[in-house]
DNA sequence: ATCGCCCAATTGTCTGTGCATATCCACCGA
DNA sequence: TCGGTGGATATGCACAGACAATTGGGCGAT
């Protein structure tokens, strides 16, 4: 029993409804016990699900699954190209790289997914007047969009084929932008 | 020593450029016994700082300093007001908290900031029509910006305040949205 | 009923050991 | 010279035990 078989586990439990949010879970010494592992490997799991903003930590008052119903994201969506554009430059899209792979750990936490569910990953650049603008690191869930595994994404970008293809969408729960290291730079 | 006192010394290190980007750390034995600590606690430490990308791990090949030169995050910073006033709403602004306090760990590894380094976090809401449209937590470095501990971002968004003040800025390195959990929303 | 104190439950962390796993590199054979 | 192979090495992970720190809740005093 490693301790990613115990996240994954409690993340299933979550996932599927036996441990409801709010719901207190049972303690580490209680998990390690029903699991046969060191508590340390409990806690580590633990741990890891209260990074990933799954759980709620506190001494004394035990671990608790986190309020976080998974909402749509009420964000302006395609606003890069209209960003681009009013500053008078042209845009140009490109697609970097399009793999329908597993859902990561992170992930499955954020969207709710069962374990094993294939999700799309699209790595988009915008340009603006040829010059790298946006990069773009997105990951939607094909059971929502059932037909996002049909596009190519080549040469439109997933936010303008998401507000066409869908009249709303809870496909993009978070997104972060970091200022590109020299990989994603080159 | 704790896994935090060692780690908050090699992000000095790495900060201090005393261990260079691209260059190899000592092996954990080897810290372990310079620190005098167990080799688990440098684990521990590192794996961290591999979780906040400062480091690059591969077993045998060692521990690598990633290079990830701080540059400017060429963002397109003051949309809030312009997405809601192009969809024809009124847009109001409202501050939720402003604090300095010391940088947490995956700040300091980001901004590249000394120890017990004082930031300034601020909340802010900003409203469509009334309605909650997007909260916004934010980090400013004052080195960067020192006038920035002057303004009580009362009544002006610290995005219009920051591209009013400056030129140019390198103070907003990252952000995520997330969906508003419930907290959030309330 | 309220305030304050103390206890116990729970998580946080360190230690030392042991083994698993990946992989770099030197060596050897064709 | 090239390619495969095995050993050495660094990280990854598990376990058991121990102690620290936090804090919720009970209990007693006012």
């Amino acid at each position: 029993m490693t301790f990613r078989d115990v996240k994954a586990d409690l993340l299933d439990q979550i996932a599927r409804g036996a441990l409801r949010p709010g719901s207190q879970m049972p303690s580490e010494m209680e998990l390690a016990e029903k699991y046969g592992c060191a508590r340390a490997t409990v806690n580590r799991a633990m741990r890891e699900l209260a990074d990933d903003g799954i759980v709620e930590r506190k001494r004394k008052a035990g671990t608790r699954v986190r309020e976080a119903p998974i909402r749509q994201a009420r964000f302006s969506i395609p606003i890069v190209r209209a960003e681009i554009t009013a500053l008078g430059a042209e845009y140009r899209y490109a697609l970097v790289a399009r793999e329908p792979q597993v859902a990561p750990d992170w992930l499955r936490g954020r969207l709710g997914l069962n374990p094993g569910q294939e999700v799309l990953h699209l790595i988009c650049m915008h340009y603006a007047d040829g010059l790298p603008y946006q990069h773009e690191d997105r990951w939607i869930n094909p059971e929502v969009v059932p037909s996002v595994m049909a596009e190519d994404f080549l040469t439109v970008g997933p936010n303008e084929w998401l507000v066409a293809a869908l009249p709303f969408s809870d496909v993009e729960i978070s997104f972060s932008a970091v200022e590109a290291d020299r990989e994603v730079a080159d």
